[in-house]
DNA sequence: ATAGGGTTAG
């Protein structure tokens, strides 16, 4: 009896599994096909509607109409009905193929429900690669990269082997370089390096943890390729400020025949940004037009319009774009901000205050750089005060430079020390250069000297703080204590980096270098500037050797004065734009007084609009001023 | 049934 009994029970199962078996079609109940064509029409109300009346009569679908209607569920978002597919087909003892369950986990992972779906992958009596991947893929999705990496290693141990899908999942939530590179070698044994979804994860993680090489060692073994590829290497190098690179890599793409696409085009956009190729920027724009609706894109093309001082350019992208989010306006007020419109950067951030989104920890960053340019020292402090108030944002370092910033322009050096004091976080590097800069300009010897050995102390190398140092010095006179601080620098093998400037003319980059002789153009150019500064002295204009670093002779010291890259740069610039061209030019050190004052002379007398950017700010020189305020 | 690339500051 008992036997029987079992059996039954067992018929029982074998009836009710074979409901789901492709193989024992004719069980399954006639209304299947019922529900598979209002799954198939993403009728979601009926194929509900059918799977009570199949609960009621107590018949079963079979796997291929329960997975096309969680589909359907997907597809609606409907969490409810997804839940009670779930419980439907684990009803009655029933227990499905991993097939099934793979699938209704995937649903709770694309609900965003990891909960539920970590509880189901749990329960499965036996769990393949999809299982796995899905796990895996759904928490790198999350940044719960520890959680992801964990999962693979108890794949592993389960003796399940991974597969493409794995891999670019685990990728992208590996974070440090000796996972990566076992990563790697595990991709290279099972030879899965050819598959192109894996190739690029392998660009990425390289390009992540800064080892472009690696990145480009991985794309050049390519074999096999497509666009995402090409895109990964390029956004490598575009994100690394490696802009030159990142622009061939373009043009080998395009001569390899790919299109550039939305990704590609933001890549490009960067590299032009991060180069101040605004000539190449503009060509790039065109073929952004072809992708108007796309956010990031736009975002790209505001910024690399901001960056290269065109803010004509910036401010008619901004007002054509139809969904600005954070990040467009932020973008927008820094731009402003850097390129000296404070006034036009704060009326802005009042009108994101009414109509746009909630600002984050870099809008407010931008704002507080509008009211340090524009000298606003009480609306800063109050930006600064209620920042976590009104947007709970905590300040961070940055916060805390920019307010200094602002402080060191007003001159208030004791609120700068102060405020250094109340840092919630550690001071760095950067923040007691801020502090010497402010000292440098407020010409205050004793606490330049305290914030440069601060710096010291936190970098051996920092150039910078030497150079700083060295020309409070020289400013002061105290030669002895200039060599003091040369010796020093020789001693530790600390080399002033070179002044150099760029300029862009008919899409060619030239750059000059100090006292440099090697441009084709260098005569006219020496002509030109000689020129300049003997008309600029007959009007009673002052070589400024205060920023001349060694304690040279007074005329050698005008000597490599008056070869400053960004003279040299300016007068080719003269030369070769008719006049209402705006000269623009960056470089790579900060720009010293004398140029900074030469500028804006022959600004004023050339009746020009020249632009330089250094590595932080942006000086428009114009009718004998510049939007910097006289202060960087 | 499971997978890869792009935007703001520093």
């Amino acid at each position: 009896m008992k036997g029987v009994q079992r059996r039954l029970v067992l018929l029982g199962t074998a009836w009710s599994r074979s409901c789901s078996y492709s193989a024992f079609q004719h069980y399954v109940a006639p209304e299947t096909s019922l529900l598979l064509s209002h799954c198939y029409n993403r009728d979601l109300p009926r194929a509900m509607q059918t799977l009570d009346t199949m609960e009621r009569r107590g018949v079963w679908a079979d796997a291929i109409a329960y997975s096309e209607l969680i589909k359907c569920c997907l597809a609606h978002k409907a969490v409810k009905e997804g839940k009670h597919v779930h419980n439907h087909i684990f009803s009655n003892g029933y227990q499905p193929k991993t097939f099934l369950v793979n699938t209704l986990v995937n649903m709770y992972v694309k609900f965003n429900l990891l909960e539920e779906a970590q509880i189901l992958f749990d329960k499965m009596p036996e769990r393949n690669v999809v299982s796995w991947t899905t796990m895996i893929s759904a928490y790198s999705y999350v940044k719960l990269n520890d959680r992801a990496m964990e999962l693979l290693v108890f794949m592993l141990r389960d003796g399940i082997l991974p597969n493409m899908y794995t891999f670019s999942s685990v990728l992208r939530a590996c974070e440090r370089l000796s996972d990566l590179t076992q990563l790697h070698s595990g991709i290279l044994k099972v030879g899965l390096e050819s598959d192109v979804f894996v190739r690029s994860a392998l660009i990425d993680a390289y390009s992540k943890m800064g080892e472009l090489l690696e990145a480009l060692g991985v794309f050049r073994e390519m074999v096999t390729g497509d666009s995402v590829v090409w895109n990964s290497i390029i956004a490598a190098f575009a994100q690394h400020t490696d802009g030159d690179e990142a622009l061939c890599l373009y043009k080998s793409m395009r001569r390899a025949g790919f299109l550039a696409d939305q990704s590609t085009l933001t890549s490009v956009l960067r590299a032009c940004t991060s180069l101040s190729l605004l000539e190449l920027g503009r060509q790039a724009h065109v073929h952004v037009l072809k992708f108007d609706q796309d956010l990031i894109l736009n975002n790209a093309l505001l910024d690399m319009y901001c960056k290269c001082g065109s803010m004509e350019d910036a401010k008619f992208i901004f007002n054509r774009m139809a969904g600005k989010d954070v990040i467009s306006w932020s973008t927008m007020i820094a731009g402003l901000a850097q390129n000296g419109y404070s006034t036009e950067a704060l009326n802005l951030f009042d009108s994101m205050k009414v109509s746009g989104p909630r600002p984050n920890y870099i809008t407010i960053l931008g704002v507080l750089f509008a009211c340090s340019h524009a000298g606003l020292v009480n609306e800063g402090w109050y930006y600064f005060r209620s920042m976590k108030n009104l947007y709970g944002i905590d300040p961070g370092r940055e916060h805390y430079c920019c307010m200094l910033d602002l402080l060191g322009r007003a001159g208030k050096l004791d609120e700068m020390v102060t405020l250094i004091h109340e840092m919630t976080c550690e001071p760095d590097v950067v923040t007691w250069r801020t502090l010497l800069d402010a000292c440098r300009a407020h010409r205050n010897l004793d606490l330049a000297t305290y914030a440069a050995k601060e710096i010291t102390k936190l970098d051996q190398h920092d150039t910078g703080a030497y150079v700083l140092l060295s020309n409070i010095y020289a400013n002061s006179k105290r030669w002895d204590d200039v060599a003091e601080v040369r010796r020093t620098m020789r001693e530790r093998g600390i080399r002033k980096e070179p002044g150099c400037s760029w300029i862009e003319v008919n899409n060619q980059i030239h750059a000059f270098i100090v006292g440099d002789k090697s441009h084709p153009q260098i005569d006219e150019i020496n002509r030109k500037l000689n020129q300049y500064i003997r008309w600029l002295t007959d009007t009673g204009y002052v070589p400024d050797t205060n920023f001349v670093l060694q304690d040279l002779g007074e005329e050698q010291s005008e000597y490599s004065l008056r070869h400053h890259s960004e003279k040299l740069a300016i007068v080719f610039g003269i030369i070769s734009f008719p006049r209402e061209k705006t000269i623009r030019i960056w470089k790579n050190l900060k720009i010293c007084g004398d140029c900074h004052m030469f500028a804006k002379l022959v600004a004023k007398q050339e009746q020009r609009h020249i632009v330089i950017r250094d590595p932080i700010r942006y000086h428009h020189f114009q009718d004998g001023v510049c939007s910097c305020g006289d202060y960087w």
